[in-house]
DNA sequence: TTGTATGCGTTATCAG
DNA sequence: CTGATAACGCATACAA
């Protein structure tokens, strides 16, 4: 731990610390040859400055800080991939920070900033129903990505890139009631969820109701609290639970891809099949779905686009100051083989 | 960015800055009624010490980054979700870093000791083959994590988790030799990997010729370079070729689940069907190789104990300055669906 | 138990 | 173009 400071770098090559600083951050007034020489000295002793101090003295960094609430989920890691190149792509470095279930993101974010003074910062997962007031505490810019809020914030205080996940929830039921289908359920998140899982809800209920159905409450499967909701493990629970219920349902609509895969696995399992026994539909388009046997039917969402739109946005907001904006990208309705007309 | 500093709480309180910090670092010499007034200050106006001064006084921050290559790799999320709750329960911080495949991991990881002086660092992914000497540099406690490395390194410069790839490789093969296969391809990672992807190559050539059949050079179909060689996309594209190669094989190993995924697809797609046309095995035991239709037979990789073995012997490392060391864990052939006797 | 003063490694200001 | 030197915010040895 006995690594080499600009002072050592400045006696080394005879010169000043200021001139070291030049050189290293390859200011303008410098003579290009004690900056070559300098250069090669550092490269030779393998100098590197520390971070801790230069952010202590530097007002910024040239960061940009990923927060990420349930990195396990799968839809994330297409746009954690996208997120870091696009950064890298504009000189700036990445840092993927993980929020934990229990942790409150601004709380973790405020102090990461104190720290690492980024320029910019993205949130990607978790629920900010409650954590309105908190947001205004941050004076960086930051987006919110693919996260939903059920209640109304101030538009001009935050900016966001998402889907509309109640829209593109009545959708796909819409399609599923115009197959045919008349008793469809839902495989849900937790009953307390206020996030997407809500919104998906919501537009389920609105989509029966707007066939002439009666959403009945037996029909819709909340997850277990002792299981994570957005998982193949929560959609083979559920789905045995609706093939136990007594109720007969045709199709039933799940939260998120992976819970439809799983429901998927239960029915193969109970030696049933899908869909000829029941249609199975998911929700975010990951590849699996498309890979899956059957393919399954989704919405999926334009994970691509919706990255890049988020590092725009953001270093639009850096650059230019950019106002505050809410995006909302149209999901797609893609039909697979894991639903049927009946 | 005008945020509140020691000297501020100080001032508010009425004490000097060192009663603050003690307060803060809960040394044993200060009065339990100061300490409080100082805390619910601090508190009152939520003031965050600046960790960018805290780490240049102090020798090391409790924490630990995880360095990770390959964020998109499905095998990696479980672990990193492990890591995240160890990392907590020993009251650390965790750092994750995602790392560039073309970037080297011990550079970076050198810059980021510079400013964050980790207690620890966890490696995930990438291939160490030629960092021998660069991993000298490190000094302070690693664990490279499923990483495996075709050459010799010294045995006491660094600790690893990791399962024999060669080893499962070999039995996968033996265990589908023993189902009858005589023809028997291998959807392999790029030509020039020397990595796992290599050491699992190796374990199918070994169990071939241990078997008495000659490895066919055309029964290896490689990846091509424009394409990330662990994917589904992949394993489709690769299956593709395996159908119109004329090569009459039964049998597929896939260096992972999920290019065993895609070309299972693949197979699908072409009006075929697993296992009758051809048995698909895969590598890693990822949940979706349970949960896909059929299940693929594969090799279980017991990721929670390895994640935890990681952090296990970091800690110990940490702690106890315990000796490097090499743990290897055992795989487990898990027999699905995607594979028959013939 | 508490306060004062010093230095951690950099960058930026200001004379030379 | 270059070199002292003063901050940056905090922890800590030392003095009180």
């Amino acid at each position: 731990m006995d690594s080499i400071t600009i002072k050592d770098v400045a006696k080394i090559c005879g010169v000043g610390v200021s001139t070291v600083s030049r050189a290293i951050n390859n200011h303008p007034d410098i003579n290009e040859e004690t900056k070559n020489m300098v250069l090669q000295v550092i490269r030779e002793h393998n100098y590197i400055p520390n971070n801790s101090a230069r952010n202590l003295k530097r007002s910024v960094s040239r960061t940009i800080v990923v927060f990420i609430k349930g990195i396990d989920n799968p839809f994330f890691s297409a746009m954690i991939k996208i997120f870091g190149e696009e950064i890298q792509n504009h000189r700036y470095s990445f840092l993927l920070h993980r929020v934990d279930s229990g942790e409150n993101e601004v709380d973790v974010a405020m102090e990461v900033i104190k720290e690492k003074k980024p320029k910019g910062i993205i949130f990607l997962g978790g629920y900010f129903s409650h954590s309105q007031k908190k947001l205004g505490q941050l004076d960086i810019p930051f987006v919110l990505s693919t996260i939903a809020s059920t209640e109304q914030m101030d538009r001009n205080r935050f900016s966001s890139i998402s889907v509309d996940d109640m829209a593109e929830s009545y959708k796909m039921v819409s399609y599923l009631c115009g197959q045919g289908h008349k008793k469809i359920g839902f495989l849900a998140a937790t009953p307390d969820d206020e996030s997407i899982g809500k919104l998906r809800l919501m537009g389920y209920r609105k989509a029966l109701l707007d066939h002439n159905i009666t959403p009945d409450p037996r029909w819709i499967f909340y997850s277990d609290e002792d299981i994570e909701c957005y998982t193949m493990g929560n959609g083979y629970r559920q789905m045995q639970k609706v093939m136990t219920s007594g109720q007969d349902l045709t199709a039933l609509f799940a939260v998120s891809d992976s819970v439809a895969i799983g429901a998927c696995k239960a029915v193969f399992d109970a030696g049933k099949s899908v869909p000829q026994d029941y249609s199975i539909a998911g929700f975010d388009g990951l590849d699996i779905a498309r890979y899956y046997n059957p393919a399954i039917t989704t919405i999926r969402q334009p994970v691509e686009e919706m990255a890049l739109a988020t590092t725009k946005l953001l270093f639009d907001m850096i650059r230019n100051k950019a106002q505050n904006q809410q995006k909302v990208f149209k999901g797609e309705l893609v039909v697979g083989q894991s639903t049927r007309t009946v």
